[in-house]
DNA sequence: GCCCAGGTGAAGC
DNA sequence: GCTTCACATGGG
């Protein structure tokens, strides 16, 4: 009935990549080669040819710039890699993967999903972001017979789920964190609207406000969700890889490593961070052995 | 069984 | 102030 499809033109832009780089948690390899997800209130299927990203979803669509606007393809990427330190590991991680690039995020659905990330490995903040939008999600048409898809539930919905109902999704100790940050936007303690026109730093200092929500998952919804390219969200493996690279052998403080981020990656900086986690994480899935695992090293970058 | 995972908040010095 | 620890759950 309604099905839309529609061809997008674009240059240096690794799907694949930019899907699965821990960004986004709702896109999974579809069975025809392509990638399905959830944007909005839409299933969409996307699928890489040669210098296009074909988009297909199963509602009527005549507008597509939620769609352009949330995978950034007006953006010109070799204006931002051009801002990034002449260095052996920014260019290795660039040689790696030209072409992966930064999602513009719904700032709730960003906002929950990093609260639910808290020493979880990203597959599994895939399951419990699924488990989480099957419960209290609404049910929305796809294009894949016997495949179900739901919406990511709102602040409100989730504001009256109690915490029982939270921890079923698998969440563990992070379900009151949620609860209590669904409420705090469902009765307008805080605006996300509002926080993308704040200078970076009152819009964190607002989200820290929030229970479960630090500088990183601050940092991650000021650069996924909002834009704030200078937002350099400081994880593990990107402290380990900072740390061997720039600071070998020597006791760091984390503010000291903002700093020293925000101002060596530049005016883009949250895109070089996302380069470098890529870069690492490429070494990692499935090669990971247990003599790996426990080695507490950053890989070589 | 053990260690780790895109951390945070609270308790302990 | 800074350091340490608990917090659920699942994978390697």
């Amino acid at each position: 009935m309604g099905v839309s499809c529609q061809t997008f033109f674009v240059s240096n832009y690794e799907l694949g990549a930019t899907l699965s780089s821990g960004q986004a948690f709702r896109w999974r390899p579809s069975d025809s080669g392509g990638w399905r997800g959830v944007v909005g209130r839409r299933w969409v299927r996307l699928t890489q040819t040669s210098g296009a990203i074909l988009a297909e979803t199963p509602l009527p669509c005549s507008d597509w710039d939620w769609l352009v606007d949330y995978l950034q393809l007006r953006i010109d990427l070799d204006l931002v890699l051009a801002t990034f330190p002449d260095e052996p590991p920014m260019r290795a991680a660039t040689d790696a993967c030209r072409g992966l690039r930064l999602l513009r995020q719904d700032p709730w659905e960003c906002l929950a999903s990093f609260i639910l990330s808290s020493t979880k490995q990203i597959v599994q903040i895939q399951q419990i972001v699924d488990v989480l939008c099957n419960c209290f999600g609404s049910r929305i048409p796809t294009l894949e017979k016997d495949r179900e898809a739901f919406s990511f539930p709102d602040a409100g919905r989730l504001a009256q789920a109690d915490e029982t109902e939270l921890r079923a999704c698998k969440m563990g100790f992070r379900a009151p964190y949620l609860l209590g940050t669904a409420r705090a936007v469902a009765n307008g303690d805080i605006d996300l609207a509002k926080l993308g026109y704040l200078p970076i730093e009152e819009a964190r200092a607002q989200l820290m406000e929030l229970p479960g929500v630090g500088r990183k998952i601050a940092d991650c919804v000021l650069l996924f969700a909002y834009g704030f390219q200078k937002a350099f969200p400081v994880d593990v493996w990107i402290l380990r890889a900072l740390k061997s690279l720039y600071f070998p052998r020597r006791k760091l403080k984390i503010v000291r490593v903002h700093a020293f981020a925000t101002s060596h990656f530049g005016p883009y900086g949250g895109y070089a961070q996302q380069y470098l986690f890529h870069h690492m994480r490429l070494a990692l899935p499935g090669r990971r052995s247990k003599h790996q695992a426990s080695q507490r090293v950053a890989p070589t970058i």
